[in-house]
DNA sequence: CTGTTAGCGCGTTCAG
DNA sequence: CTGAACGCGCTAACAG
């Protein structure tokens, strides 16, 4: 290995003045400055990292922590884009992105302690996860891309307004006659869920109608149970005529199961998603959806984070909610039987 | 911050057998040991990974290399795939995934040399890269999920038998009597791409049957290339009867657009994917593709990678080739007019 | 403007 | 089985 020594050698000055160049600070002559590059890539000397680590107390790296398990987490399409957001600041702000997957097991803080990473970005934390009092104690600089609790005034997190953008597609369905729409939330375990279906509630409430009753169908982010879930809805003894939906994915799988049993969307029922993700528009019908931009959450946490790593004190906590827009295409339609 | 020294004062004995306790070296009486952890615990040390890894010349972390714009990379469902095979295999064998984006300017190689990493993966490398050269000078380990070259004997790659892929689905395509199959392959700056071209030639050879003229048809791994080619094919002077696609979102868009026209899919046209990604069989009609399972590629890339890292001459490279399988759905169909 | 010295926290000789 | 001293490669005082 070439080290910093060599090149001091190789140049003929001291190891002090190399550094100098090499970090780029003024306190060095041109002529110095140019015959020390020389003898730099003469030698193809690169600076080591880990040493310099280790003397400065940072690693410039941001770690993002995803506590699922990879099938989960790549399974949606959501994370991807979350990390491609965060990726892309912290490329352009010469941040390296260490990424830790399924670490329920083990303490979040530690790879702080352990001084593998100067920040955390934490992604899609579950309800009561244990690691968080580690978190606060460690001190460690760190964003969520979620909220902890529903109203969660402690976490300095970057989340989409989920409550907003149900209602969303809630006041967009009572506009089309609507009154019989039922909710396909996703998994209740998660905040973001809990959020839609308050938005779904408030929408109830803003409009004085009562809440109709077993229209709340819990399950998983995924077509297949949004498949299973549309074929329950229907054969409830009274069947809605509009279905809101906690993804794109559970809409996807709701749409093939009307389908299956006959029904037409949107003429018969009319499907709304959530997200938005590529696919929403090549979907058929092509899917009316709120529309998040996760892209941006991910690039609005990281530069979050970057400014909390930089500030020392963090004060009062950083909650930013990001707006949804609906987007109409023609899966949604006027309802037929007031 | 708490320290190896600390410990030791705090335990009475040196920091050298403090660090054998947290290394778990055997050379350690149990009642010390036992004294030495309860410290430990006692002040919630963590080792410090930079030192560490200064000392042992090691970071235990791996480079995922994707040398494009974030935008490209997880617009596809593939890399994601495949990212999650590698992080899982690292996860399980106590290995850090540092991911880095559109270095297309910077030479790979240098991760390596300034020892922040101790292997690489590269993910879809184009083709001429002029970063390949460091690579291979800097004695970095690594591995490709693809190949650099159409006949590439040189570098270690775990890739999928995109040629065989192809002729799979030709070879359905012809026995359901399809003679005029239009291809629409994907970019063509792309080795995989030539590959599955290559396929596409085989299979009019080995039927002995001349490939049809203008049924090239290059573009984007993305729907909306696939509806422009497919608008595009059904101009033709003798249009297709089947359209076999470079991936599925192609398929998807293609779909799409023959729709659009008033086609019917599969009655009129046939349609193939590739990849199977997870909604391929959510569209409609479900995606007759042809498979090709990305998540083991990522696993078996590192697994390759560690096994390389632990052996120190990788004499002749390491080429594994992972087959494809064709999963029929229904998008496919006989020709009507032979 | 430049060089010398002293650590960063840890693992590893070589004595005991 | 244990401990003191040294060095990994680099930066940060402090001198010159």
């Amino acid at each position: 290995m070439v080290t910093i020594k060599d090149v001091a050698k190789l140049s003929g000055f001291s190891i002090k003045t190399v550094s100098r160049v090499v970090n780029n600070l003024s306190e060095v002559s041109p002529e110095t400055r140019q015959k020390v590059q020389h003898a730099i890539s003469e030698l193809g000397y690169q600076p080591n990292t880990m040493a310099r680590s280790l003397v400065i107390g940072r690693t410039n790296t941001v770690g993002v922590i995803i506590p699922h398990s990879a099938e989960y987490i790549f399974a949606h399409p959501f994370f991807t884009e979350v990390l491609r957001g965060i990726a892309e600041v912290l490329s352009a702000n010469n941040h390296n992105l260490l990424l830790y997957l399924a670490y329920e097991k083990v303490p979040y803080s530690r790879v702080f302690i352990q001084r593998q990473v100067d920040g955390l970005i934490l992604m899609s934390i579950p309800i009561g996860d244990p690691n968080l009092h580690g978190i606060h104690e460690s001190g460690v600089p760190f964003v969520c891309t979620c909220r902890i609790t529903e109203d969660d005034q402690i976490t300095n997190y970057v989340d989409a307004d989920f409550t907003g953008g149900v209602e969303q597609g809630m006041e967009y369905l009572l506009s089309l006659g609507h009154r019989r729409i039922a909710i396909l939330p996703g998994p209740m375990s998660l905040v973001s869920v809990r959020l839609r279906l308050r938005g779904y509630q408030n929408a109830w409430r803003k409009h004085r109608l009562a809440e109709p009753e077993d229209y709340v169908l819990e399950g998983e982010f995924s077509s297949e149970s949004g498949h299973a879930l549309a074929v329950k809805a229907m054969s409830l003894p009274n069947p809605p005529t509009a279905l809101i939906c906690g993804d794109d994915l559970i809409a996807f799988g709701a749409i093939q199961a009307l389908k299956e049993m006959g029904y037409r969307v949107p003429e018969d029922i009319s499907i709304i998603g959530f997200d938005d993700i590529n696919l929403a528009r090549f979907s058929s019908p092509p899917l009316t959806t709120v529309r998040q931009d996760t892209y941006l959450k991910g690039r609005i946490a990281a530069e979050t984070l970057l400014t909390l790593m930089r500030g020392k004190c963090p004060s009062s906590p950083r909650q930013i909610l990001l707006d949804t827009s609906l987007v109409i295409r023609n899966s949604t339609a006027p309802a037929q039987n007031l």
